[in-house]
DNA sequence: TAGCAGTATGAAACTTGATTTAAATCACTA
DNA sequence: TAGTGATTTAAATCAAGTTTCATACTGCTA
């Protein structure tokens, strides 16, 4: 992938400037903490949970609290700059939200979470609105099953078994 | 609504045969407090969660344990008789699975949960499934917004912040 | 650049939803 | 209808997340 503008070592990352400005937006402090729960979600990139994340901190040697890691996760996902998903699991798994929106396959096998995009979805998400006169703020599509590697010889009804003790 | 013939006085529910013809294959056992649980399922319809349902139970003179709901509803689940949802809650959310598969509209407002059902949403699962090569078992669409009651002089900036934290 | 007001943090307690335990009870088979 | 294994209950436990409150710090302001 092609590195944007903003990521070059002599430029802060684009993620702080506008954790900054929204902090400042709302008279909320630019704390160590916040900016370092920050830089660790954007190195991450990918899926993860609050607690993975505290326990990541811990080991790089930030003493961050949990109620502190908790916090900052809600700021962020009020500023925009991370999503939080439920997967399908009864915790709360987070993503930076480095590109625009997406839904999911996840792969109830080995965990894999596959994003997708589709504009047809988005299309259809304004039809049933309209016919059921709904103002959409946001939706979700999952698609639970088998990843490529994990599809074949596995029993069918065990799958389908866990799948439906999934939050969905 | 018309009833269907098997809801006359005379004929048992159809959900009661199936849940018994499940629990037989299984080898489990067919007990009072099981048949208490599936039928106040199937009077209650809507959406409900395993505290509520346990609640009501309680309050209807029932005397039956939270722990026996969970593991009742989890018998349920994996029948098939019973639909897990997360609807956007950090908990989950119940209904008796009386028709087909839908998928469902969320009022963040009041609450309301609308159901609808799209054979062009079927469709299109089927050809994200073949672009990644990802057998699908199971999809849930959830759209969060507000319903033609509640749009209307709300701040869509209060309203855009609770849509974020909500686990979808 | 010291002081202040008010926000943020951390540790620990607490809450909520859900699961596990151990002992007593019950359903089914023979 | 006795035996055996599944089921139930109350209570303990667990896991994720939130709240409390005393202390520490940030961002002003003078």
């Amino acid at each position: 992938m092609l590195s944007s503008p903003g990521d070059s070592a002599s430029m802060r990352p684009r993620e702080e400037t506008r954790f900054e400005g929204f902090l400042r937006e709302r008279k909320l402090k630019l704390t160590g903490e916040r900016m370092s729960i920050l830089a660790a979600v954007f190195q991450r990139g990918s899926h993860f949970d609050a607690e993975a994340l505290h326990a990541e901190l811990k080991a790089s040697g930030a003493d961050i609290s949990r109620a502190t890691v908790y916090r900052t996760l809600d700021l962020l996902v009020q500023c925009g700059l991370v999503r939080k998903h439920s997967l399908g699991a009864t915790h709360a798994n987070y993503e930076a939200a480095q590109d625009e929106h997406h839904d999911h396959l996840v792969c109830i096998q080995c965990g894999k979470v596959l994003e997708f995009f589709r504009p047809d979805l988005e299309k259809l998400q304004e039809s049933i609105c309209n016919e059921q006169d709904f103002q959409p703020f946001h939706h979700s599509l999952q698609i639970f099953g088998l990843c490529s590697r994990c599809k074949g010889g596995i029993d069918e009804r065990e799958i389908r078994g866990r799948v439906a003790q999934l939050h969905t």
